[in-house]
RNA sequence: GCCCCCUUAGCUCAGCGGUAGAGCAACUGAUUUGUAAUCAGUAGGUCGGCGGUUCAAAUCCGUCAGGGGGCUCCA
């Protein structure tokens, strides 16, 4: 007999087992709720199947849905049953891989060019429940290399992975009529598996790339019960509400039209937006011992040579020729800020030289991967570009972290993680001058006490780098901060600077964006506030709604008041009644509406229907009104005074 | 770029082989309104472009363009 101990949901059993006895008919006996709310287990950090057998293993955590590692084989386990319903319909595909994602499964699989239609999918879900509340049986068996490669003699894809494992143990899963290559873990066997959805068909190229295969990626996800899928898809329903495309052109702030794919169109709201946002950074950027430039957005394309960009980011750039020389169309911004450093002889007492520009780039992203303003093909970056000796590296870095926290407070961005980049496997420069700058990054980082992630070799090939990511609304993360370090284009552009010894030296150069681009942060922030901008930043501040015609004089005189304090302001002059003005001001997403009847008129007061508070205040005297209001709508960052 | 899906009035969408429809918006008029849609009328479309099948195409087929979902979370 084995002694073991099992953990579930905070309760402690002890108990014991005949040796290789599986761990299901333990739990069995013991009458806990096997194969339905537990759904597997594990060992330390290793997951074990509740139909594997108890070997020296003792110590057990049980884990239900609740758990990641739960939904991880739970998913894994629907994957098989769904790959089952789909060879029940098209008995000829070739199955790949299908593994368990964030919110569901996927199965890539060959059809051979006769793949299913979003309209199979009800009767793929309909098969596939009907074969998971049989229930099947999670089946592990151990083959030989040989007897695996017979079995899918017709499979190229499946011959490939069993090739791959070399020297491995190499297992199938079956479950009722199904077998599959798979390493597990798996469910005991389908009867938690409730509720399913096939969300979405993509093309997929097997193993990512595109020279290889393109599979067809069929998403799904399940549930142990419907009221769980219910909810899911409500979720993904109030995230699409939350699509910042959509927002864009409910609110009016921008377009794309097909006269040019991936270049925004910005509408009058959506400047008063871009530019506040870019008019706030300018701010501080300058109270930060910042200087502004602008560099054009052609230039020849010998200076594209001598930067590298010529070579290694061709394919992303347009050309163009001017008096019969070739141009370009710049897609970053540092050759011409390194331009400007050249204009002077520049001394280390100089440094660090901080130059930013709100720089127009343009890109040429392939067609398949534009989104919103997610990704365009013509943004504004919000770049700069630190000139600097070594020795200021960590003091620079840990001031700029200190920065980039402060912008993304301003917006009210809490979950960001940092990661650091180290030197990957082709780089340029001194093995100590990268040693230097590592040390440099990582210690500034410690300095300000900020949590980072290492990326062994992810750095860049001319020096290492910061990386910022946020999470949006729908749980997607964007990376909108970076910070990098270069020694190669100070090198390439022969910058200099006179050292204390009177000698010629090279500058470091630090690359780094906050917002990243001022069109893409402008997209996560309609996520992230579900297009309810804050007072100090949305496009209109203040709607005034006049009851009736006979208060438009009012009115006039309220919006204009409301202008000289510096607000934007909107009237409503239309002939509705005051229920539906209110509805569309609503609708617009105004923070602040100010109605305006006869009573108000007479004690010259507005009365306050406030979106951010969603209560309503009555007749406030105009002036204490808009006192108020200057006190609310001051950006982050600034005291009244 | 590649795979699947979509494209009908300014917006949201119905119609899916027999000669274009609704709601909202716009315009005109009535109403003069107190906290999320007042009533009536008018106007508005080469059904994304091009080509084909058919007696007949928004509807079926092809092609191009634009948009959406994806394209190394590895048996």
């Amino acid at each position: 007999m084995v002694k073991i101990r099992l953990k579930w949901r905070g309760e402690v059993w002890e108990t014991e087992a005949e040796p290789q006895e599986c761990l299901h008919t333990v739990l069995e006996r013991l009458q806990l709720p096997v194969g339905t709310e537990i759904l597997t287990a594990k060992v330390g950090k290793t997951i074990h199947e509740l139909s594997a057998p108890i070997d020296s293993h003792s110590n057990f955590e049980l884990l239900g849905w609740e758990s990641p590692e739960g939904k991880y084989v739970f998913w894994h386990s629907s994957a098989h049953i769904l790959a089952e319903a789909i060879l029940s319909f098209w008995p000829k595909a070739k199955l790949t891989i299908g593994p368990p994602i964030e919110n569901g499964f996927y199965y890539d699989i060959d059809f051979e060019g006769n793949g299913p239609t979003p309209e199979d999918f009800p009767k793929i879900e309909k098969k596939f429940l009907e074969l998971a509340s049989q229930p099947e049986y999670f089946v592990r068996r151990r083959v030989s290399r040989e007897e695996a490669l017979a079995y899918y003699k017709d499979n190229p894809y499946k011959t490939e992975l069993i090739y791959e494992l070399e020297g491995e143990e190499i297992f199938f899963y079956e479950s009722g009529n199904f077998v599959d290559l798979c390493r597990g873990p798996h469910l005991w066997h389908s009867g938690p598996i409730k509720a399913v959805k096939v969300l979405s068909l993509a093309g997929a190229y097997w193993r990512g790339d595109s020279q290889k295969p393109q599979l067809t990626r069929v998403y799904a996800t399940s549930f142990p019960s419907p009221a769980l899928l219910e909810e899911y898809l409500h979720q993904i329903e109030e995230a699409a509400r939350r699509d910042h495309r959509l927002l864009g052109k409910q609110l009016d702030l921008f377009s794309f039209h097909e006269e040019g794919p991936g270049f925004p169109f910005w509408h009058p709201k959506g400047m008063r937006l871009l530019n506040t946002l870019q008019e706030w950074l300018r701010a501080k950027l300058l109270s930060h011992g910042y200087e502004e430039i602008k560099t054009p957005i052609i230039l020849t394309q010998r200076l594209w040579e001598q930067s590298g960009h010529y070579e290694n980011y061709r394919e992303n750039m347009y050309f163009t020729q001017i008096d019969e020389e070739p141009y370009a169309v710049k897609p970053m911004n540092c050759p011409g800020s390194t331009i400007v450093y050249r204009t002077h002889i520049r001394s280390y007492r100089d440094l660090p030289l901080r130059l930013f520009e709100f720089g127009l780039v343009h890109r040429h992203e392939l067609s398949g991967v534009l989104t919103g303003l997610f990704r365009v093909r013509a943004f504004t970056q919000d770049d700069a570009h630190i000139f600097c000796t070594p020795e200021q590296i960590q003091d620079e870095i840990a001031s700029l972290l200190n920065l980039i926290e402060e912008v993304y407070a301003a917006f009210g961005f809490k979950e960001r993680e940092i990661f650091l980049s180290t030197r990957p496997e082709k780089y340029i420069g001194s093995l100590s001058l990268w040693s230097q700058a590592e040390e440099a990054l990582e210690s500034a980082l410690k300095t300000v006490g900020m949590s980072y992630q290492v990326n062994p070799g992810e750095g860049a090939f001319y020096g290492p780098k910061i990386d910022f990511v946020v999470r949006d609304s729908l749980r997607r993360r964007w990376q909108l901060g970076t910070i990098q370090l270069d020694f190669s284009m100070p090198q390439r552009f022969g910058l200099t600077y006179i050292g204390s010894d009177g000698q010629p030296h090279t500058p470091v150069m630090i690359h780094r964006a906050i917002l990243g681009s001022f069109e893409r942060f402008i997209g996560v922030l309609l996520e992230h506030t579900a297009g309810e901008l804050p007072l100090w930043l949305a496009p209109i501040q203040v709607k005034v709604i006049p009851i009736s015609e006979k208060l438009f004089d009012y009115a006039r005189e309220v919006a204009a008041a409301l202008r000289e304090a510096a607000f934007r302001v909107e009237v409503d002059y239309t002939n509705e009644k005051l229920a539906k003005k209110i509805r569309l001001a609503e609708q617009e997403k105004v923070p602040i509406i100010w109605i305006l009847g006869a009573r108000e008129a007479e004690t010259r007061s507005i009365s306050i229907r406030d979106r951010r508070l969603r209560q309503q205040v009555q007749g406030v005297p105009l002036s204490e009104a808009i006192q108020t209001l200057k006190r609310e709508a001051l950006p982050p960052g600034l005291s009244e005074n």
